[in-house]
RNA sequence: UGGGGUGUAGCCAAGUCGGUAAGGCACAGGACUUUGACUCCUGUAUGCGUAGGUUCGAGCCCUGCCACCCCAG
């Protein structure tokens, strides 16, 4: 019998690493390939290239004997990760890069190159499961078993067509067994850390990396409370985004945080915390993958950025490909450029940007 | 140079009958985290404008001085 080809994404962490050796271990034809996102210098970034990794993952394939590829997705995460990310935040959005890297580059490209490759599948080391649902006649994507380390919501752009051909070989085992079982493989990474912040902004300082590549220094304004007062001055409205509290440095009888930005005027507005509840918003861009479209009123969980809870809402169709989401309760800080996403138990349902 | 008031950490500010410096903001560090945020934890005045005095003991009482504010001029 032959063997179906995966073309499995390694990062050089646990996660994929492990991944591919539950692959392997389920009979598949495993073809590893790490991606090369950007170029450091490119970046201003100090230190190796995106690829300081990919020895890693390379130890891996060769110890488990399957072969192991680089690809070069520079110029696709240039362009659909990179330079989105720095328009959104000029026009003072919050963009999630994470969502677009899947979508456009980890996902997109991949799914690209496993054709020419002839593999009938693609695998990543999400947290998240798919399956076949024959009464809808639909692909479905999950949560991952693992609540805790569930990454469905960045994954919320897959179509049909990709969930179809995609593996989360993680999507039953919890973070815990995963580094056991990578511990009693052996496998190098085993006890690496868990991967944080944005992968080309490694100190958290994105204002900075984005300084950097357009050569363009932020215009300073004025932060303004609600109620019309002039606090002071900030460092140019990139810096800020709704909901933000530290960073601001201007003492005041109650913590201020950023409520709204408005960007011609460059005025970054300041005020109480409660003043960042609202209990509706509109997605934009939306991805429905559970439902082929949306008729009317439909009652889901939705969760309004990555670490939060999905809580009680109603979707309903504003137009195409937007869809205006009401809470049961107000949210705090629903921000423009971060995504949202619905779900219906374990099933998501889709999601969008908010707008 | 008449009267009244205030002076506690970078900012705001509590401090009762004198008893051995609350709290908030800001800031720093840490936790959390494949986005940005939020959140949580920890830390930050041997000193209360200044110089003396009374007292076992003073931010709190007394005296001088300095600074700032206000009302009248």
């Amino acid at each position: 019998m032959n063997k179906q080809k995966v073309l499995m994404a390694m990062s050089g962490g646990v996660d994929s690493s492990t991944a591919a050796l539950l692959l392997q271990e389920a009979g598949y034809d495993v073809v590893g390939v790490t991606l090369k996102m950007f170029e450091n210098k490119e970046l201003g970034l100090e230190g190796d290239s995106s690829l300081a990794n990919a020895g890693d993952a390379k130890q891996v394939a060769d110890k488990m004997g399957f072969p192991h590829y680089v690809f070069d997705f520079c110029k696709f995460f240039r362009a659909g990760v990179i330079d989105h990310f720095i328009r959104e935040y000029e026009q003072g959005r919050t963009p999630n890069p994470c969502v677009d890297c899947n979508k456009h580059v980890k996902l997109g490209q991949l799914f690209a190159r496993a054709a020419e490759m002839g593999c009938a599948y693609v695998a990543t080391g999400h947290y998240a499961n798919v399956k076949f649902d024959e009464a809808r006649g639909r692909w479905l994507l999950l949560r991952g078993e693992d609540r805790q380390k569930d990454q469905s919501y960045m994954l919320y752009t897959l179509t049909q067509e990709q969930l179809a051909h995609i593996l989360f070989p993680l999507g039953h085992m919890h973070k815990t067994e995963i580094r056991d079982r990578a511990e009693t493989e052996g496998l190098v990474n085993a006890r690496k850390p868990d991967s944080q912040d944005i992968c080309f902004v490694p100190d958290g300082d994105y204002a900075r990396v984005i300084e950097r590549i357009t050569k363009r220094k932020p215009a300073p304004g004025k932060f303004v409370h609600l109620d019309g007062t002039v606090l002071g001055s900030h460092k140019g409205q990139l810096h800020y985004t709704i909901g933000q509290r530290k960073g601001l440095g201007i003492a005041y009888a109650y913590p201020l945080y950023v409520i709204k930005k408005d960007i011609e005027k460059n005025i970054v507005y300041l005020g109480p915390q409660d003043a960042l509840f609202s209990d509706t918003l509109i997605a934009e861009n939306c991805n429905l993958i559970s439902v082929q479209e949306l008729k009317g009123p439909l009652r889901v969980t939705a969760k309004p950025r990555y670490r939060a809870k999905d809580v009680p809402a109603v979707i309903e169709p504003a137009g195409e490909g937007t869809v205006r989401v009401t809470f049961d309760e107000p949210q705090r800080a629903l921000t423009p450029g971060q995504a949202v996403v619905f779900y219906q138990d374990d099933v998501v349902v889709g999601g969008g940007t908010i707008r």
